[in-house]
DNA sequence: CGGCAAATTGACACATCTCAAAGCCTGTGG
DNA sequence: CCACAGGCTTTGAGATGTGTCAATTTGCCG
């Protein structure tokens, strides 16, 4: 087990506060479980109640909750660095599924050792609590997103705050950045039909502020893709602040 | 100061998990500022930072995103006891608004003072930290309602969450509930028009499951909300249990 | 080259929005 | 007690948006 892979965990807390030398040494002592997993797999089950609660390595996830005729909705993306799961350790019992969007690598952390950090080390706790915190923010966007912007300003508001989370944690460079998912996984982080998106998307390309080929996210004109979005990264809370 | 009035909070708390007679001491002995808003008031502005949370202690308040245009996002609805703007103590800056939908009495609690329990009594921090985790599990819920479910659905899935939370609490009678909200506000909740919201609402009507005058919902036929909106309760986690 | 998943396109049905008007209810002032 | 104003609800009509179905095209991989 390589301690040195939970280092994307302690990049992506350190972008909203300072983490101590102390605060370092305890994440990357943490025992985990390292595990792979392709494009599509399940990381974690529906109503499952898991002991450990796992962290993105590298790669995509998404948050999923389906209905009973299949249909299904996507209500968040993760990314190197995300705790996704750590809602498990105070829920207990899942109320979604987390997927592998493309292949990746998770750690699972038991949970014994996040109670003990909670009880110990409490500002770390703190920064963990944060991040279950910014999800929900996220899922608020998300909301404002699906219920009253139109799709083509949902496409692009998704595009705004991929690139500025990515680019956050090193993982994009200054115009682009990986997005390798199908125009159906699209749709279900949308919740609109696959055909629907597909003209969308043509309608987006005419515009002209981003190219996406299915695999590479390019940005042509941010300014105008922000704009149009109306998005405001205030939700994602990126600043560097004692918390 | 009425020391009593948190009291809603020690309820609220107890649903999920077992709260000592110290933690009980600690949250009714909280320094407060009580304020009343009435209907329609902001309670707490979006892109505001405040330095106290705000806490239900009876009514009902919202969160709200809203676009340039005025077109308007409620993202949960919130109800006695409920600690709505615990968020803000993680994020900082606020990423929406809380608005009042009935007249109701809020306490504000100094951040101060929550981030000293996170030190000094981590149980109880965590039982803060699951109250914002449950948060995110309702717009899970409501995205996948507002995403992939059909309007008739989704008023239904409402119902079944307001009856649920208001149930546990002590708020709702067997099989009725007070919900004095107009049309237009239950139209941002599902991110339609008022017209087609109240359309909706007149084939809900001959379904005869419920029933609802603008101020009070009774319910006729719970399993077959239950059923019809595939509500499934594991997201507001109310099961008590050590955390 | 053939096979398969994904993307694209067109046609048509249905859902939803907008605009506009009418009806209903309640509180207030005369 | 009545008349009225204002907010909310209800209704209808027509314009747009979105979904479904089905066929075709594209791109990649063996």
């Amino acid at each position: 087990m390589d301690q040195e892979r939970l280092t994307p965990l302690v990049k992506a807390l350190s972008l909203r506060d300072d983490i101590s030398d102390q605060e370092r040494s305890t994440i990357l002592g943490l025992a985990y479980r390292p595990r792979t997993f392709s494009r599509g797999e399940t990381i974690v089950k529906d109503h499952s109640a898991p002991n450990d609660s796992c962290l993105i390595l590298d790669g995509y996830a998404a948050r999923a909750a389906v209905m009973s005729d299949g249909k299904r909705q996507l209500t968040a993306v993760h990314v190197a660095g995300d705790f996704v799961d750590l809602h498990a350790l105070m829920l207990r019992v899942m109320d979604h599924s987390v997927v592998a969007l493309s292949d990746c690598h998770v750690a699972f952390i038991p949970h014994r050792q996040l109670i003990k950090i909670t009880e110990e080390q409490p500002h770390l706790g703190r920064l963990f609590w944060l991040s279950t915190v910014v999800d929900a923010a996220i899922h608020r966007a998300w909301l404002l997103c699906i219920g009253r912007k139109s799709p083509a300003q949902h496409v692009a508001h998704l595009i705004c705050e991929l690139d500025i989370r990515l680019r956050a944690i090193g993982a994009a460079s200054k115009d682009s950045f990986p997005f390798p998912i199908t125009q159906s996984e699209l749709s279900d982080m949308l919740g609109l039909s696959l055909v629907h998106v597909n003209k969308t998307l043509s309608r987006l390309r005419e515009m002209g502020d981003f190219t996406w080929d299915g695999t590479t996210v390019r940005i042509v004109n941010r300014d105008r893709l922000v704009e149009f979005s109306e998005f405001d990264p205030t939700y994602l809370s990126l600043i560097k602040t004692p918390r």
